[in-house]
DNA sequence: TACGCGTGGCT
DNA sequence: TAGCCAAGCGT
């Protein structure tokens, strides 16, 4: 067993009476970080006019991703449709086409689907559990939206959260497990400031995104230095289940392109990359070659019969849960794409569509002359 | 409960 | 480098 000292530091084995620092009270913590909140927050776009429309598109946003990244983002989501109405008024087709980039498209369409059901509703709710009725709401959203938009003295849950407070109480629990989950929304409860609900909340995300960081903990700069019992093994907090590695897999694309563009595809809703373009691909059968892959690609995305010439290029793609080797075969052909495994597909310009990263990268490596290739490889390979 | 679901920056 | 991780949600 390990104990903390009133200094900090860790004692191994049997402890003297009261020596072990009792978990710092909460209002203590509150005001510490309310005041580091103060002086160090970063100037977002979102909290200098923290609207219900602004907090809901910048907390679907920031779902699993990092500010920067939202950042262009937000802004033009924002130009494009200034207010909640006007987002209600898009098309989800439009709504998923500006967020091709950002990646988990499936908040794109839960996003739409709940600015729908705000504005039926006259505005965005002002309530925790009707909040977490709209589409793509959950537990953590819900708290945000409340505190930072309406006021609500309600607390929240994310990543930085998870790792702030298993660190400034030593916890050991893994905060995905049932026990964890109840003992980190019950501290945060406890630290929601009831005058300031969402600085509090946005204050406790903010420490563990600029100080409290996962890896290089700055804790000499923390405002509760003096007050983290489990500073002494900071980099070992959160306890959490290993993640699984992505699973390789191969696949095949077929790149052809004729007068009208390049042939892409635009992928079904449901499953990955939900509503976005791409050249057509597949995963070729046991024993199939590359080639004849790339003309089934063809066939059974576009329904065009296609002459496979050779292997352009191939990249590897990392998603969460895959990664993936796909190799680029040109193949040449013609005529009119109708909608196969794909939900459409049509000649057209790149520029003109919506496409996943993935798309972007086989379209860019399948663009590069073979002289320019050859050319790299001699000055890259020496 | 555990998994599917993107992307890019950091070490 | 390859792995780790980020303002999660729905099923």
């Amino acid at each position: 067993m390990r104990w903390v000292s009133l200094r900090g530091d860790c004692i191994e084995g049997r402890v003297p009476w009261g020596y072990r620092r009792p978990m710092t009270d909460a209002e203590t913590l509150r005001s510490a970080l309310l005041g580091w909140y103060d002086a160090n927050a970063r100037d977002l776009p979102w909290r200098q006019a923290p609207t219900p429309y602004n907090v809901l598109l910048s907390e679907m946003m920031l779902q699993q991703t990092r500010v920067d990244t939202a950042l262009p983002y937000f802004h033009r989501f924002l130009d494009r449709w200034p207010t909640l109405a006007d987002l209600a008024g898009a098309t989800e087709e439009q709504v998923v086409e500006q967020w091709a980039g950002l990646g988990y498209y499936r908040r794109a369409r839960f996003l739409h689907r709940a600015a729908v059901a705000a504005s039926d509703l006259g505005g965005l709710p002002n309530t925790v559990d009707e909040l977490r009725k709209l589409p793509g709401i959950g537990p953590y959203t819900a708290g945000a939206i409340g505190s930072i938009a309406f006021g609500l003295v309600t607390p929240l849950v994310d990543g930085n959260v998870e790792r702030v407070l298993s660190r400034v109480d030593d916890r050991g629990a893994d905060p995905r497990s049932k026990d964890g989950r109840r003992e980190l929304w019950g501290r945060a409860t406890e630290l929601v400031d009831p005058e300031r609900p969402g600085d509090s909340n946005q204050a406790l995300m903010e420490l563990g995104a600029l100080v409290c960081k996962p890896r290089n903990p700055n804790c000499p700069s923390c405002p509760w230095e003096t007050l983290c019992t489990g500073q002494y093994r900071a980099t070992e907090l959160p306890k959490k289940a290993p993640r699984k590695k992505p699973v390789p897999i191969r696949e095949v694309a077929a790149i052809v392109r004729g007068p009208g563009g390049w042939l892409l595809g635009r992928r079904p809703t449901g499953g990955m990359l939900a509503g976005l373009w791409e050249p057509l691909r597949v995963t070729p059968h046991d024993g199939e070659g590359t080639l004849p892959a790339a003309e089934r690609a063809l066939l059974e995305g576009a329904g065009l019969r296609g002459h496979a010439n050779a292997i352009v290029g191939s990249i590897v793609h990392v998603f969460s849960h895959r990664r993936l080797t796909l190799d680029l075969v040109a193949v040449e052909a013609t005529g009119a794409p109708t909608a196969g495994t794909y939900a459409d597909a049509r000649w057209t310009s790149p520029e003109d569509v919506a496409l996943s990263s993935l798309a972007k990268k086989a379209i860019t490596a399948a663009d590069v002359p073979q002289t320019v290739l050859s050319f790299a490889a001699d000055s890259d390979g020496h």
